[in-house]
RNA sequence: GCAGGGGUGGCGGAGCUUGGUCAAACGUGACAGGCUUAGGACCUGUUGCCUUAGGGCUGCGAGAGUUCAAAUCUCUCCCCCUGCACCA
């Protein structure tokens, strides 16, 4: 039994006194390896070993490749988990007491935890902890914690950057805003944890026919204004008239509450809601006078409280005339304007999209709010659900394949024309823009208000929507390697749509932000260089450097080449030499550089790397490799809270072990796709290696000298296997990789010994390949085989093995895989020949095994040339083979000509002996007398039935 | 709504870029057998349907198309997942 606790320790301690992971620039090609850090808010559970590990087995690989590997590893503490966090404990919430005491967090621990620099280090310290025992090959040197005051002044130095990049800049900014509280309200902020979704609303002024003041009119779909009969307002609903920039308007009252943070509004006094019903208004781009209405479904507290109404593609306000008309209500006379019309799809142009349910006929097409409420076969008469049903659909419809038939857009698109009419109306002051929670449900603060939006003026930004940056890194796009493959499209796609980032924070923990140092710098902002920060920060600490040593000039000469190095020592007190190593440092690891992440991390972070990396650091460092993996799940579940399936990382090692572990996160699945952890997956493993294990022994015992056929065979296996997994590990398809060396491996072994291979040099030399390519992903476990096996040296310093080409032999593996499907053929004749009558109370006294003769593969390897029998009969390569015999043989496979293939171009000679050296092999196996005939020299009525790739069998029973 | 990614066998999940060797890798579950006092582990076989000699049929979200040939290419539709910013 392998006792991984005892390998783990051994070979660790092993690792740490040979210095392994502790790099220095030299003269091989160096590697700098990173995986994003880890939030030190929780000790890490089985799911962090994923991204970790990953990262942990390219390093390793690529060390074994030759290059000079450095993976090293930081914390993530800044933004407002901590604090969160340490709020949390102080109000004593259980959920998270808990949740800390399935991580054996100790009580008195838990207590300390109301001090955020307690937790920090808390953290960091069995994150360490665990990441060590899972066998992480990282340079501890160097970590840090993105709170210290050290990696502070990396930030500072990037910010006053991107400031004299002009890459800062300010603006308006709509954020969820509690009015109680006078704060930012994220997702962790509100009840339920809703996330607070804002959306922006064209508010389209029309003036008042009979005063100076405007009904302001919220609407999604400006573009209708050319249709809009009539304003409708709220019979119960409190209007008053406001004053906003200058100007009056009317507007609900709840209304001047929800904007108060988006404008200025002053409340003049109130109106009543008859006599707004009394006025008329003016559309200000047709310059229609319409009337003002009631309209049973006008909200306060949804926009402005006062809508305008376009019956002809607005299913409610058609079905709210139609309600006034029923009521006996005085309406003028409207014109319904059709203003979009639906491309057909197989003719269908209403509700083409729309498949379930019971359609109604469409009679009136010329009134698509009309239309839609048939297809749906109800009236306006309907619940507001099923108007609102309709709303969506027509929306969905008409914004999908919607073109105008009116107005200055006519023929484009309704969405283009959308559009187009925002930026007209906003820019001749005739609309403007609010924007609303447009949450489903009302999302409440935790304090138990409701949560508004905030316009917050002055707040900086980074600017990712300049265009020259994005061009830039788009260009840096296209050169970097990028797995899995498919994330290159994702990245063009979010580096295209990316736009101005809030940068600053009111709340948390972190770098003070240079230009406002009332406000921390937003903590996903802080962590985009940090990588830098890895080459150089062990020879700070060597130095002995203090903080308001690193000024800019520091950083300019070590990341930029800027100044003089002497200068820079004066100016900072910091030693050249060490100045110069940091420089050297920063170069060397920056020259190759693999960045490892999960797939959450690729719509912020990473891309936020690459921008960041072309703005402030010189082309030769920017990006060059980006991994990304995905996430682990265990028994079929995704790992949450909610589901208590958490696994501490700890629990999890001390259970099954590092290597069972690391093999099923990090080779279990494909590099994109979420791995499953289940303790079945893990078992299989632990057998596995348990039999690899033991193979030793059967090692020990084998004496073979002589090279035999199956030996040749197992080379020509083991080099292919090389080859092949050499090719996956390369484009870090690990899984494809440990099939071939692990999975696959394994059934090459046992296959030899079951064939009876017993050469010792060749069982060593299998062994010896498959221990050194499981070395990155079990290292441990390849450590003691290698050592058992007799190796002196460190397993994780070998060399990868080079594939031998010269001992691949396709002939001998098609031989081989001819004679493994035959034991399957020989087995299944037996069954089925054992249940004829004649063959009844008999045994089997001998086995007959007829290879087909040579010219049957060239014929048939020909016909799938020539297509045709006839000219296979007269190609020269089948002179002096009976045609009558070609033809009869080649008969039946003409018409199935499609979907056949070549078989290998392997002598039946070779196949012949091939089969006369298993002889043994299969009458251990069958427990019968094996006779082996050419084709051409059997007497056996059977003899013709042999194909090139499967011969005939004779089962002789007596 | 916008953007990205998906829909394959009991399940998970390959394959689809370069259409044919795909009834579909690999894993897991189920069934039968072996080994065992038994269970576990391990080994062997079976696991869409039909078929007592290696054969046939149906099949990869739905529909249509291209092709001698489609899970694989094109189009349309339906459904699902993720992200959308103060949240790391």
């Amino acid at each position: 039994m392998i006792d991984y606790k005892d390998i783990e320790t051994k070979w660790q301690k092993a690792w740490e006194d040979a210095k392994v992971f502790q790099p220095e620039p030299n003269d091989k090609e160096g590697l700098l390896v990173t995986a994003a850090i880890p939030y030190v808010n929780s000790p890490p559970h089985i799911g962090h070993l994923r991204t970790y590990g990953t990262a942990d087995t390219y390093a390793r690989y690529m060390r074994m490749r030759g290059r000079n590997v450095l993976y090293p590893f930081g914390f993530h503490a800044t933004g407002t988990p901590v604090i969160a966090f340490a709020k949390r404990i102080a109000k004593g919430d259980k959920e998270l007491i808990d949740e800390l005491k399935l991580f054996h967090v100790a009580d008195e621990d838990i207590k300390k935890m109301t001090d955020p620099v307690f937790i920090t280090e808390y953290f960091i310290r069995a994150q360490e902890a665990d990441f060590r025992r899972a066998g992480m090959g990282v340079d501890w040197r160097r970590k840090f914690v993105t709170t210290e005051p050290l990696f502070s002044k990396l930030i500072e130095w990037q910010f006053s950057k991107l400031k004299e990049k002009g890459l800062l800049i300010q603006g308006t900014h709509p954020i969820g805003w509690c009015t109680n509280e006078s704060q930012p309200v994220g997702q962790h902020d509100t009840k339920n944890d809703a996330q607070p979704r804002i959306e922006e609303i064209t508010v389209v002024k029309f003036k008042d026919a009979e005063s100076d003041a405007y009904f302001v009119c919220a609407t999604y779909r400006p573009e209708t204004i050319y249709g809009v009969t009539n304003l409708f307002v709220g019979e119960s609903v409190g209007y008053v008239s406001a004053i906003v920039g200058g100007e009056r308007y009317y507007m609900s009252l709840e209304s001047t509450h929800a904007l108060a943070r988006q404008m200025k509004i002053e409340v003049e006094k109130t109106v009543d809601v008859k006599d707004l019903l009394a006025r008329h208004a003016i559309n200000p781009v047709t310059k229609e006078t319409v009337p003002v209405l009631p309209g049973f479904f006008v909200k306060a507290d949804v926009g402005t409280g006062v809508v305008m109404s376009v019956p002809s593609h607005a299913p409610f306000d058609y079905a709210a005339l139609e309600r006034l008309r029923a009521g006996n209500y005085a309406l003028p006379q409207m014109e319904y304007k059709k203003l979009i019309e639906v491309e057909p799809l197989n003719g269908v142009s209403v509700g083409r999209s729309w498949t379930e349910g019971k359609r109604g006929r469409v009679t009136h097409p010329e009134i698509p709010a009309l239309a839609y409420l048939e297809l749906l076969n109800t009236n306006t008469m309907a619940v507001e659900s099923s108007l609102e049903f309709a709303t969506k659909l027509i929306y969905r419809e008409e914004s999908h394949w919607g073109v105008m038939l009116v107005g200055k857009y006519r023929g484009l698109k309704e969405a283009e024309a959308r559009e187009n009419l925002k930026k007209d109306l906003t820019a001749s002051r005739e609309a403007f823009f609010i924007y609303e929670i447009s949450n489903q449900e009302p999302v409440y603060c935790r304090c138990g208000t409701k949560v508004v939006v905030n316009v917050v003026s002055d707040q900086w930004f980074i600017n990712y929507g300049d265009d020259n940056w994005k061009n830039e890194v788009s260009r840096v796009l296209l050169k970097m390697r990028i797995y899995p493959d498919k994330y290159k499209h994702t990245f063009d796609a979010v580096v295209d749509w990316i736009d101005a980032r809030a940068t600053e924070r009111a709340q948390g923990l972190g770098t003070k932000f240079p230009l406002n140092p009332e406000h921390i710098i937003e903590s996903l902002s802080d962590s985009t260089i940090y990588m830098v920060f890895y080459t150089f920060v062990h020879i700070l600490r060597q130095w002995d450097v203090h903080p308001e040593q690193l000024s800019a000039e520091f950083f300019d000469y070590v990341i930029n080449s800027v100044g003089d190095v002497s200068v820079v020592a004066r100016i900072t007190g910091i030693d050249e030499i060490a100045i110069g190593k940091c420089r050297q440092s920063l170069q060397y690891w920056y020259s190759d550089t693999s960045r490892h992440s999960a797939p959450d991390l690729v719509y912020n972070h990473l891309v936020m790397y690459i921008f960041n990396h072309v703005a402030l650091l010189p082309p030769p460092m920017w990006p060059k490799q980006i991994v990304v993996n995905g996430m682990v799940n265990y028994e079929g579940e995704k790992m949450s809270k909610s589901l208590g399936n958490i696994i501490p990382l700890g629990d999890g090692i001390a259970k099954y072990g590092s290597d069972p572990m690391r093999f099923i996160e990090i080779a279990g699945a494909d590099l994109d796709t979420e791995t499953e952890f289940s303790v079945d997956s893990v078992n299989s493993i632990l057998s596995k290696n348990e039999t690899l294990y033991g193979a030793v022994d059967v090692l020990n015992a084998m004496n073979g000298v002589e090279l035999e056929h199956i030996d040749y065979w197992m080379y020509s296996r083991i080099n292919t296997r090389i080859a092949k997994a050499t090719e996956h590990m390369d484009r870090l398809e690990f899984r494809d990789a440990y099939t071939e060396v692990y999975y696959n491996a394994l059934r090459d072994m046992k296959w030899y010994m079951d064939r009876g291979g017993h050469n010792h040099v060749v069982m060593r030399d299998f062994l010896e390949s498959a221990i050194l390519m499981l070395a990155p992903i079990m290292p441990h476990f390849a450590e003691e085989m290698w050592h058992r096996t007799g190796g002196t040296s460190l397993v994780v310093q070998e060399k990868w093995p080079e594939p031998n080409a010269g001992l691949v032999n396709a002939a001998v593996e098609d031989v081989e895989s001819v004679i493994e499907g035959t034991v399957d053929d020989i087995a299944e004749v037996i069954q089925l020949s054992s249940k004829i009558d004649a063959n009844k109370n008999k045994r089997i006294s001998g086995i007959k095994i007829i290879v087909a003769d040579n010219w049957k593969r060239i014929a048939y390897n020909m016909l799938l040339d020539h297509r045709n029998i006839a000219r296979v009969v007269k190609d020269p390569g089948l002179k002096g083979v009976d045609p009558g015999k070609v033809a009869k043989f080649l008969g039946p496979f003409v018409n199935r000509l499609p979907t056949l293939f070549k078989v290998p171009e392997v002598d039946s000679k070779e196949v012949y002996d091939g089969f006369r050296g298993s002889a043994g092999y299969f009458k251990k196996l069958f427990r019968a007398e094996i006779t082996v005939e050419m084709e051409g020299a059997s007497a056996s009525p059977r003899a013709g039935r042999a194909l090139p790739t499967k011969p005939s069998i004779e089962v002789i029973w007596a």
